[in-house]
Formats: C-alpha cells, sequence, structure tokens
RNA sequence: GCACCCAUAGCUCAGCUGGAUAGAGCGCUGCCCUCCGAAGGCAGAGGUCUCAGGUUCGAAUCCUGAUGGGUGCGCCA
C-alpha cells in the first residue's frame, strides 16, 4: 500500500461526499490535491494540501475548510488525528495500529513489496545501450546500460509492460569501416604484414579474431558483405558477453538494416508527405564555425521547425541515400505502431542535439507531444583515488565496461551508476567503490542487509523462528519505540516511492532511498548499543524479541527489494 | 552565433514534480567505544538555494533576463 495515496484517497472520498450533501460546489478540480510527508516529522505522518488547492474554486477559506475535512478524516478507523496548521495543511497521525499493519503487510508479501498497478500494463518500451556494433562496450556505455535496466525494472515493478529494447546500427557508413578494417586484419591473419592501420578505419586488436574467422572462410566468401555481416556478429556476441557480464537484460534486439530492407523508411517518410511535412528547400548555412566544404544545395527536408526544432531536417543526403536521422523517424515510428505507447530513449549526453528533431518527428507522427522521453545520461569520469584515469584516445585503448566490472564487480557498477541523477555528470572512482566504510553508499546498504540477515541468523540459532510467516503473528503492536516505528515508516514509503520514481523515470531515486533505507537501520542498531533494550534480541521477553526479528525481516524485504530493482545481490553476509 | 543540460553548506551531492524552520555524507569542533558485527557512535557549528525580476495563498522547484560551467551544432552515425 502507498500510504499517503491511502490517506489521499480517503480525503477524496470526503470531499466527494460533501459535494453530494452540498456542502461543497459540483464543479471542482481535484487533480492538484496531493499527499506528501511534512517536513517536520513532529507535524504527523502525511500533509494534504486539499484545503489551500481548493479554497479559491470553493470560494471558501482555506482554513475554514480545512477544519471541515480534517473533522471527518478523524472519523476514520485509520486516523489517530486530523490537524489544520499554517496556511490550511491537514496533517493526519495515522492511528497507532497502522504501522503495525504495514509491516505485516510488508511480511506478507516478501520481495513484491512495493509492486504497484499504477502503470495497469500500459506498455512502454524502454531503449539502451544501443552501441554500434563496432567495438566493445566502454564505460559511458555502462550508465547508459545500467540506467536502462534499472528504469525497465522500475516501470515493471510500477506495473508496466516493458519492452527492453536495443537498436543495432548495422546499416550504414560505420559498419562499412567496420568490414574494411575486418578485411584488413584478415590480411594480417593470413600472414601479411599489414603495418600501422591506416586512418579512417578501427584500429583495435579486438577485430584480429574477426579478421581470423573470416580468413578460415573460403576465398569466394571473403566478400565485404560477408566482412561486415561476420563483424557484426561477432561484435554484437561481444557487447551481449559483456551486457551479461553486467547483469543488463535485454530482450529484443532490433535490426537497422532489417527495418531499412523492409521499407520501413519510405512508410515513414510517406506518413509525413502524407500531412505535408517534407519539401525540398535549401536550408541556412549553420552560424559559427562554417565546415570546411559548406556550401548551399537544395535537400529533401522534413518541417522539424513547425514542432519546436531549431531548423528544419535533411532526410536525404546528396547522393540520394536516407540520412541517418530518416531512418532514425522511421525506427521510432515502428517502434511506436509495434505497440509502445510510450517510448523511451537512454543516451549519451553527446547526442543532446538531436533530441529535438526527433520528438518533432514523433510529434508529427502520433499528434501526441508526450509519446517520446529521452534520457540523457551525462559523462563518467572515471577515477582511481581522486586522480582521472588517464584514457588515452590513442588506437582503441579506452577503459572498456569489462575492465571496471573485472576490477569491482557488477554489483558495485550498477549501483554507484545510480548515484548520481542521469542528468549530473559522475565522478566513479574505483579505489573508494570499494572501499569498506560509512561513505561507500553499495558497501552501507549492503552491510544493513548483511547485518539484519546476521541478527536472524543469532536468533535462530537460539531457538527463534525467523520464517517470515511465523513472525506475522507475533504481536508486533510491542513495537513502539519512536525509533523502530521511524524505521517502519521508511519501510512503508517504499511503494511510493517506486511509483514516483517510475512516474518520473528516474531510477536512481531508489539507490537513494536504500541509503536512507540502510541509515535508519543503523541507526536503530546503534540505539542498541547504548540502551541495550532497544536491542534485538531480548532473551527475556521472547514476545517482544519476536515483533523485533519481525521489522529486521522486513528490513531485510524492503532493502532486497530495491536491491532487484537496481540489479545488486542483497549479500547473507560481507 | 545558436540549442540542450547544469548552478543548493568549505567539498561531493539529495531535495518526494509548487508546500511549513533547507537535507545527507565527507571535512571541522567536542564527547564516547569491554556490549546481538566499532568495517565505529552521539552531538554541534556551517546557507542571500549564482544574481535580478515575474507568476500565487506559498518558489530551491515554474516563467523571463543576466552571469558562470558542461555538451552538441549542414549530406557523420
Amino acid at each position: 500500500m502507498n500510504y499517503f495515496k491511502h490517506f489521499q484517497d480517503l480525503t477524496l472520498s470526503i470531499l466527494e461526499r460533501m459535494q453530494a450533501a452540498g456542502d461543497l460546489p459540483k464543479a471542482l478540480d481535484f487533480s492538484r490535491i496531493s499527499a506528501g510527508a511534512p517536513r517536520d516529522p513532529a507535524h504527523g505522518d502525511v500533509a494534504l494540501n486539499a484545503a489551500m488547492v481548493l479554497a479559491k474554486q470553493a470560494g471558501a477559506k482555506p482554513r475554514d475548510l480545512a477544519t471541515e475535512i480534517a473533522a471527518s478524516l478523524a472519523q476514520h478507523d485509520d486516523v489517530a488525528s486530523a490537524e489544520v496548521a499554517g496556511p490550511g495543511f491537514i496533517n493526519i497521525r495515522a492511528a497507532t495500529a497502522f504501522w503495525p499493519a504495514r509491516l505485516a503487510e510488508i511480511l506478507a508479501a516478501g520481495r513484491e513489496y512495493g509492486a504497484s498497478d499504477m502503470g495497469s500494463g500500459k506498455t512502454i518500451n524502454v531503449e539502451y545501450v544501443s552501441a554500434n556494433p563496432t567495438g566493445p562496450l566502454h564505460v559511458g556505455h555502462g550508465r547508459g546500460a545500467v540506467f536502462g535496466d534499472a528504469l525497465a525494472a522500475l516501470l515493471e515493478k510500477a506495473g508496466y509492460g516493458v519492452i527492453r529494447e536495443y537498436y543495432v546500427n548495422d546499416a550504414g557508413a560505420q559498419v562499412e569501416t567496420l568490414a574494411q578494417s575486418a578485411l584488413l586484419r584478415m590480411r594480417e591473419a593470413q600472414g601479411e604484414d599489414i603495418g600501422e592501420i591506416p586512418e579512417g578505419l578501427y584500429p583495435g586488436d579486438y577485430l584480429k579474431a574477426v579478421g581470423k574467422a573470416l580468413a578460415a572462410m573460403s576465398e569466394s566468401e571473403q566478400t565485404p558483405e560477408n566482412a561486415r555481416t561476420v563483424a557484426v556478429a561477432m561484435m554484437m556476441d561481444s557487447i551481449r558477453e559483456d551486457l551479461a557480464a553486467a547483469g543488463i537484460r535485454q530482450d529484443l534486439f532490433s535490426s537497422e538494416r532489417a527495418l531499412v530492407n523492409a521499407g520501413r523508411v519510405e512508410d515513414a517518410v510517406a506518413a509525413l508527405e502524407a500531412k505535408d511535412l517534407v519539401y525540398v528547400g535549401v536550408l541556412e548555412p549553420p552560424k559559427g564555425k562554417l565546415p570546411d566544404d559548406w556550401e548551399a544545395r537544395p535537400q529533401t527536408l522534413f518541417r522539424a521547425s513547425q514542432f519546436g526544432d531549431d531548423t528544419d531536417r535533411p532526410l536525404k543526403k546528396s547522393d540520394g541515400s536516407w540520412t541517418y536521422f530518416a531512418t532514425d523517424i522511421a525506427y521510432h515510428f515502428d517502434k511506436y505502431e509495434r505497440g509502445g505507447e510510450t517510448l523511451i530513449d537512454v543516451w549519451g549526453a553527446d547526442h543532446g542535439g538531436y533530441v529535438k528533431r526527433v520528438a518533432a518527428a514523433m510529434q508529427a507522427l502520433t499528434g501526441k507531444n508526450d509519446t517520446l522521453d529521452v534520457k540523457l545520461c551525462q559523462l563518467v569520469k572515471l577515477m582511481r583515488d581522486g586522480k582521472p584515469v588517464i584514457m588515452s584516445k590513442r588506437a582503441g585503448t579506452f577503459v572498456t565496461l569489462r575492465e571496471v566490472i573485472d576490477e569491482v564487480g557488477a554489483d558495485v557498477v550498477r549501483f554507484m551508476m545510480l548515484t548520481r541523477k542521469n542528468d549530473a555528470p559522475l565522478e566513479f572512482d574505483l579505489a573508494r567503490a570499494l572501499e569498506q566504510s560509512r561513505d561507500n553508499p553499495v558497501f552501507y546498504v549492503q552491510y544493513a542487509h548483511a547485518r539484519c540477515r546476521s541478527v536472524l541468523r543469532h536468533a535462530e540459532e537460539a531457538g527463534a523462528d525467523v520464517i517470515a510467516a511465523g513472525l506475522m503473528t507475533s504481536d508486533l503492536a510491542l513495537l513502539d519505540d519512536p525509533e523502530e516505528i521511524t524505521l517502519i515508516k521508511q519501510l512503508a514509503s517504499w511503494p511510493r516511492l517506486v511509483e514516483q520514481a517510475a512516474e518520473a523515470h528516474e531510477p536512481h531515486r531508489v539507490a537513494f532511498y536504500l541509503q536512507e533505507t540502510a541509515a535508519a537501520f543503523h541507526q536503530l542498531w546503534n540505539k542498541g548499543r547504548e540502551d541495550t533494550t532497544l536491542r534485538f534480541i531480548q532473551d527475556d521477553a521472547p514476545d517482544l524479541t519476536n515483533a523485533r526479528l519481525a521489522l529486521v525481516s522486513a528490513v531485510t524485504t524492503v532493502i532486497g527489494s530495491g536491491l532487484a530493482v537496481i540489479g545488486v545481490e542483497a549479500v547473507e553476509e560481507m
């Protein structure tokens, strides 16, 4: 249960009753009513803005309206008190039995806790990674990969149907270059001295294996076309291995080449033409630094500027072939027609200048402006002990995702990648990521889980029943210490966090929530060091012990549930 | 020149889509650690939310402008 929504719904039903009774006008906009946490916990558990939002429409004074609503709220079993405060807030304090009930709910749900039906099965297509099949994934790809993967898991938890998609750019000039590079490596594998890799070709050693594979084929098969096919297939295999090592799941790899061959570009352009959004014209030269070979020439253009873009955009190159943009329109249109009511693209920040035109195309084709959400992930700066890791631009010697995973592990990489919101640059310190201290968030959260498991193991050795089903039947009302209640509230806010993070498309909130939850648990633990009556295991009070073990078990459940969204293992021991 | 992203404590960053007195870690200061895991703990100081206007019951949050930083800028992908 999202308990904030619970009290919000309660309020809405009261408002509807007031309308039915004629105490409120019929036509009121309830959409801005929301329930939040009061800044000061002393004010209560849930704060409602209903009276302030409605006052003007209802022609009443905020505080008067609030008083009336509060009086009705106070009647409900789940409400201990409802008070009016400040300019017209209604502060609700939940009934004392409310929190033990949430704890029981957590134990009953297990790792499923936090799942929501907010998405009601609506389909969202999340496209991420989509790195060109011309080499291994690097760290920057890793951020997008983790972000997309966690976002997909988050949306699933919020009740959406999710398609996890990878767009394979297996057409166009880059893969032709790849084919040329592979053929050169083939001649190398055949014993030829190829010297330095010429400028413009891919120099990385990873193409040597492709060269060998080609060398093993019969001469008639050693065509540029086969070189391309083989190279792309092998590169995609290696990318899939890297993704698997990082625990990234994707269920659909769609091919640009297949899209083009199926005539989908013509379809999409025809759809634009039908709306009279394609014309032949000459673009203004770009301001600032002009490319050396710039010359004005007529082009086939899409009227992107009608949909918020800065200028119209070319669909065809001078040789008559489609631009990447034209293909990309087709790809997005295809995703949309396949049933993606909402499309999310996860891109690197260097593609930021490309967002407007794709958004414009989608708006033109669908008539809606909220179909596409592009999430830009800012750069990852790789550090070691506070010093930047040198990434030589020389021949293929960038830091690969695989190298980082091999060094610090997939769990650490995944968590660290989500310790910043996507639109902020991220510094990833390899040394700090393995540090076992308070300021390493991965350690801190996993330690909380391990600590809980440790307590439960202790209790089990002493003969206690630590199965969730057994703990549920314990007298949870015995948990009445303010610190314990605070922790329960933190755990009970997980369903709301899932919904909000999913709606905002912001998986990093899960990582921050986990840190807060771990902090709340560690805090309670430490209280027990000072005050022995607060320790979980009380030898002379089995009922109290059981209730507290239920709380500890619920902590493992919620942390486990959150870590599952991020794709990080909840460890038993450190 | 234009577009997009960003600007919050000394440092690194959150801030629940517009709510009440602005939050955490690090660092700093002072206490504490024989105890279910000290791999530390508790408390305190620290703020003109870059600046100037605007929107309204109410702004770190939305709008406009300025300043400072990042990214990108015809047929590349």
